[in-house]
DNA sequence: CGGTTTTGACCGGCGC
DNA sequence: GCGCCGGTCAAAACCG
């Protein structure tokens, strides 16, 4: 709200307070540990030059989402929509914002909350209570992209849009087009350099990608495509995808500051060095009693 | 014609 | 209590 820095982060959600507090850690490392843990799978794959990221449907529910976790880092997650060919994702920052510690046994909320208003007397209210109650997971990419929708292999309807404070660009809210999938997300540009793209994912996917439009598109377990294993709460790091960020990370090392305390020390050696088997970011910030057994 | 986008209004939370 | 602000709703417009 007042920092300039992070249009995005600084909105009054707890977990955005947590991101921005100075104690928050962030990291420079792959994320896609985390958000897997968060239900999201993340998989770069490039084609026709262009870097696609996908996320795959919703883990087992045994993937709960960690109490409070604030993290940050910098892979090149984003999908770089249609013709972003700068596609220099920046940094991204996990959040998680369980209110509730159900939040995440994604059938609690996820189904029939949004989308059927069982109580014609007062959808709204109950709408807006469950949203009140039950925060989701989010997850805020900053991408290096002159196109503000990045594609991620999933359909969206956008559903509202605000102008933001402090900045000259207005912040859009899209929601997935699956009735039955709770996910929002949001796109906003950065104040401070216009060509990044700050999306905010909320909510896990409960159905399986679409696809790309243009040829790129994979199918959610196409295994001679990723190497990752949906069901897996924590999967294996996919090549392509580490590849991908590697080649990013390289291409957008000139892309500026992206988040105010990104300790570049690491950078895209701490991304390539990840053991496949290890436990990735969470390992670093999630306690060990917080993940699945 | 169905789905999506646009846009003004509305609501609730939060800080003062 | 009041005002500000983020987020959502919903009707109309738009588009393929």
């Amino acid at each position: 709200m007042t920092d300039p820095e992070d249009p995005d982060l600084s909105n009054e959600d707890s977990a955005w307070r947590q991101l921005t507090a100075p104690d928050s850690v962030f990291f420079e490392r792959d994320t896609s540990n985390i958000l897997s843990d968060f239900g999201w799978n993340l998989h770069a794959s490039s084609s026709d030059n262009h870097h696609y990221l996908r996320f795959d449907p919703c883990l087992p529910p045994t993937s709960t989402v960690p109490s409070p976790v604030t993290t940050t880092s910098t892979p090149d997650p984003i999908p770089a929509s249609s013709r972003s060919s700068a596609v220099a994702a920046a940094a991204a920052s996990v959040v998680s914002t369980s209110n509730n510690p159900s939040a995440t046994s994604s059938s609690s909320e996820d189904p029939t909350d949004n989308s059927t208003p069982k109580t014609p007397e007062t959808p709204k209210k109950e709408k807006k209570q469950a949203q009140k109650r039950i925060r989701q997971p989010r997850f805020a990419f900053m991408t290096k992209s002159d196109v503000d929708n990045l594609e991620d292999g999933y359909r969206w309807r956008k559903y509202g849009q605000k102008a933001v404070k402090n900045s000259p660009f207005p912040r859009s809210y899209y929601r997935c087009t699956n009735s039955r999938c709770t996910v929002k997300k949001r796109v906003e540009r950065s104040s401070e350099d216009p060509s990044i793209v700050i999306t905010t994912y909320e909510g896990q996917h409960c159905h399986q990608t679409i696809g790309f439009p243009r040829g790129g598109i994979l199918t959610a377990h196409d295994p001679h495509n990723f190497t990752s294993h949906p069901h897996l709460p924590l999967p294996l790091p996919n090549p392509y995808y580490y590849q991908d960020l590697h080649q990013l990370h390289r291409d957008s090392t000139s892309s500026p500051r992206l988040l105010p305390q990104s300790t570049t020390e690491d950078g895209p050696a701490a991304v390539s060095s990840i053991n496949p088997s290890e436990e990735g970011l969470l390992g670093d910030i999630v306690p060990q009693t917080m993940r699945n057994p």
